[in-house]
DNA sequence: ACCTGAACACCGTTCAAGT
DNA sequence: ACCTGAACACCGTTCAAGT
């Protein structure tokens, strides 16, 4: 008689952090963090909970550890920009983009966790303010001071979008943050 | 025989929403968010769990939105300030203080939770700058830009605490947040 | 090597009951 | 009115076992 494996196990890709990482990304995307278990993550990756742990052995602190490191670390995108002013500029609002569409692991953003992946991000702001002759000092202060301010005004949108802004009426935030990166944007680089 | 009551019971003073909201509070800054449940705060307050809920109906979910107006939504501290432009920058330095105190709430801040409590904490800031005679839509720019820059820096400064900010040696944190204040109040208000 | 199944110690919350 | 105790449906994680 010829072997039939079960039904499930063929076939299938492996399990990998990629995919693990990914899927955990839909579902907090979806349904927000707190809908992220292990076992729902199971779910969607047609696998049982426990079989995870086995790639992530730190359980799901390694888990949150990675979506931080995907969300936060990926280099923005700045192709195409005019000269360096302009690269800071395109970082900024691709970077914004990113934590907006990614929204629900925000929280995981401001904690300790994964302080790399922070690492990361400024020293690619960094580089741009390099190649812009920025001394290294004053560098290391226009970078904390542009992240901090994409970070603090996402986080402020994502609390403004939703209802009862009772002191304004309905915001536009896509000029206002335009706005404000103006701004700081000259405060970091005037003339 | 006279009547004995339950030894837990005499003399406790009864629970209310200001006792609950102070022992989470007190959880979160001693022992981090994820600490914080139900029935450890119900040990705090020597009481059952439970008994809670008859004053957080909403449970939980209660108790967090709680936490953020308590930390985000209380007045700044500007005593003393001279003049409006001094306001600004006393406001934002006691605000990042009381966010370091709580680190712990940071992550419910860059929720949609009780957004209530975040429209409250822009008006006291363009009080001020309606003070300072800033029209109207500038101050609206205005607010959101250092109340962001605040908010997202002290989120940067809870991960630079945290050990491997490999790209640069230990920074001064107290320092970078007043440079780059500085940078944000010139822009916000030039001249 | 990779995954499963049962088990353990926890969660938040409901509900009937006590005083 | 205020609190308790038992119960329910979930968690994250360990560990022995399967293939």
């Amino acid at each position: 008689m010829v072997r039939q494996p079960s039904i499930n196990a063929q076939n299938r890709p492996p399990l990998s952090i990629e995919r693990i990482i990914e899927a955990a990304l839909h579902i907090v995307d979806g349904q927000g963090l707190g809908r992220l278990t292990m076992r729902r993550l199971g779910d969607a990756l047609e696998v049982e909970a426990m079989a995870i742990y086995h790639h992530l052995p730190r359980g799901k602190e390694q888990l949150l550890d990675g979506l931080v490191a995907h969300v936060a670390a990926a280099p923005a995108d700045e192709r195409g920009a005019a000269g360096w002013r302009d690269a800071l500029r395109r970082w900024s609002v691709s970077y914004r983009e990113r934590l907006l569409a990614h929204a629900g692991v925000l929280p995981l953003l401001v904690t300790g966790r994964n302080p790399a992946a922070l690492a990361a991000t400024t020293a690619s702001l960094r580089e741009i303010l390099r190649r812009g002759g920025i001394p290294e000092a004053g560098a290391a202060v226009a970078a904390h001071t542009l992240l901090g301010y994409v970070i603090g005004h996402t986080a402020l949108e994502v609390r403004g979008r939703a209802p009862a802004e009772a002191a304004e009426g309905p915001v536009d935030w896509d000029a206002r943050f335009t706005a404000g990166l103006n701004l700081v944007l000259n405060a970091v680089n005037p003339g």
